[in-house]
DNA sequence: TGAAAGATTCGCT
DNA sequence: GCGAATCTTTCAG
């Protein structure tokens, strides 16, 4: 596994992958998608490890027209109803797969969609996904984003953990420049300023008008 | 059983 | 920057 090597004799800057657990995550929806941004999405796919930094989330909390969850469970979206720190992955447009993570109490439909990333590890394997050279767009909005993390339904559910292949870290990243601004692509409840994203990220998706905004 | 909408992307102008 | 493609899920009749 690619778990991170703590080795105290390592004293490269390199990244120490702590696998955050999930009872460290927050439980209410908008502070889990504010939490999100800067942390580290790792994932294990066939071609080895990769890693990226989450620059870009939107929050779907309970009651929200725009979740999912609305109309209550169905085969979809039961993920969403997951104690929270599971995977939601579902398809979007027919093509585009979108990564989520569950939110709340079990039983309490909500989640944070994961729209971008800043890709450091596993590049090359991306690049070949995607199909694309530009490491800017590897990662650009949900659906990229999924793509180039290898992200499928057989994760739907899973834990985010490492024997699930993916999961979430902390390496200490202060994140001092975080914006919100409306979500992205909705129609429903769409005046919610629940996207959370780094200011001035070259990472980040959007129209630049919609992040430049104030928050 | 049919129709409509959708948490997007890509290519072309 | 704009508009078409795409196909699954959900809701209505």
């Amino acid at each position: 596994m690619p778990m991170a090597r703590r080795s105290p004799n390592d004293t490269s800057p390199a990244i120490s992958l702590q696998p955050l657990a999930h009872d460290e995550l927050p439980l209410d929806t908008i502070a889990l998608a504010k939490f999100l941004v800067g942390k580290m999405l790792v994932r294990h796919g066939t071609d080895g490890p990769m890693t990226g930094r989450i620059v870009e989330t939107e929050a779907y909390p309970p009651g929200d027209d725009a979740c999912h969850a609305r109309s209550g469970r169905t085969q979809r979206n039961a993920s969403l109803f997951l104690p929270r720190g599971h995977a939601y992955v579902y398809r979007a447009y027919g093509s585009a797969m979108m990564l989520n993570i569950s939110s709340e109490e079990e039983g309490t439909g909500a989640g944070v969609l994961v729209r971008a990333a800043e890709p450091l590890g596993g590049i090359a394997a991306m690049r070949m996904r995607r199909g694309v050279e530009d490491v800017r767009r590897l990662a650009r909005g949900p659906g990229c984003l999924a793509q180039a993390f290898e992200i499928g339904f057989d994760l739907d559910g899973k834990l985010y953990a490492p024997e699930s292949g993916i999961w979430l870290a902390d390496d200490g990243f202060s994140r001092t420049e975080i914006a919100s601004s409306k979500r992205i692509g909705i129609t429903r409840n769409a005046d919610q300023p629940w996207r959370y994203f780094v200011r001035s990220s070259p990472w980040v998706s959007g129209p630049a008008w919609l992040n430049r905004a104030p928050s």
